[in-house]
DNA sequence: AAAGCATATTCCGCTTGCGGAATATGAAAA
DNA sequence: TTTTCATATTCCGCAAGCGGAATATGCTTT
């Protein structure tokens, strides 16, 4: 009944927006603070709640803390399906929209791989 | 962000088991307690947290109350994806092996229209 | 070493939600 | 109309979780 867990983690919003950012790809706090317009505990206390739950993982790079979905390979067959869902119903809806355009205006991709784009975070903004 | 609603209804494992059984078929309130083999307040208030929030209706029969989802075109988009989703997830769970099992061993169905198969309620054990 | 920046944690007041005992409602039977 | 049966509600105490202010941690730069 583990599922049951995984459902309280989806059960916030704040979270639901981390989730549907980080299925665009990893991010930093600092960028998930510009994109999701909230205050940095806010942001951080939930990242914390996610990663105590095996929802995301984080790494750090310098001083910043890159955060991601886990590897696809490590995903629980229950995480899979429902982060499947919630893109799928999240589609229409006015908040994860203005999420994203924020996002994309930020256009940065954050990896924990030295080379990569974004590595450098601190944090890249790609121009 | 009614999305949010939705999985804080699927937060709780009675509730779950409820939804779970409920997708074979209506039942009413004296079975679940059979099936799921917990007290009457307890699923009695689960049954009704669930039918405030639109998740489940119920009808009344006489001295009985059968509950069922909605009926599907009534379902939203959300609720349908993620009933079915949780059917996905539930497959190999022991819980609710256990209480289909319970369910299966009764073999009734509870319908609110008169004339069906367990129609009576009351509540008609099929022979 | 000290200062600075990004992030995490603690503390606190508040609300929500759970489970259970007791009680109330509403329909049927006697 | 009084019982009886099935279900719902109320009234607890309790634990979990949220948001925010303040503070702590951990790197990095100077």
């Amino acid at each position: 009944m583990e599922l049951v867990q995984l459902y309280r983690a989806f059960a916030d919003p704040t979270r639901l927006r981390i989730l549907r950012v980080l299925q665009e790809g990893p991010l930093c706090v600092c960028h998930f603070q510009t994109v999701l317009a909230e205050p940095q505990v806010k942001i951080s206390k939930h990242l914390g709640y996610l990663r105590e739950r095996g929802l995301v993982v984080a790494s750090r790079r310098g001083n910043w803390v890159i955060y991601a979905l886990p590897p696809e390979k490590s995903r629980t067959a229950e995480l899979a399906a429902n982060l499947a869902c919630l893109a799928e119903c999240v589609k229409t809806d006015a908040v994860f929209k203005r999420d994203r355009a924020r996002l994309k205006k930020l256009d940065v991709t954050c990896s924990p791989v030295a080379g990569e784009r974004g590595a450098a975070c601190g944090c890249a903004v790609a121009g």
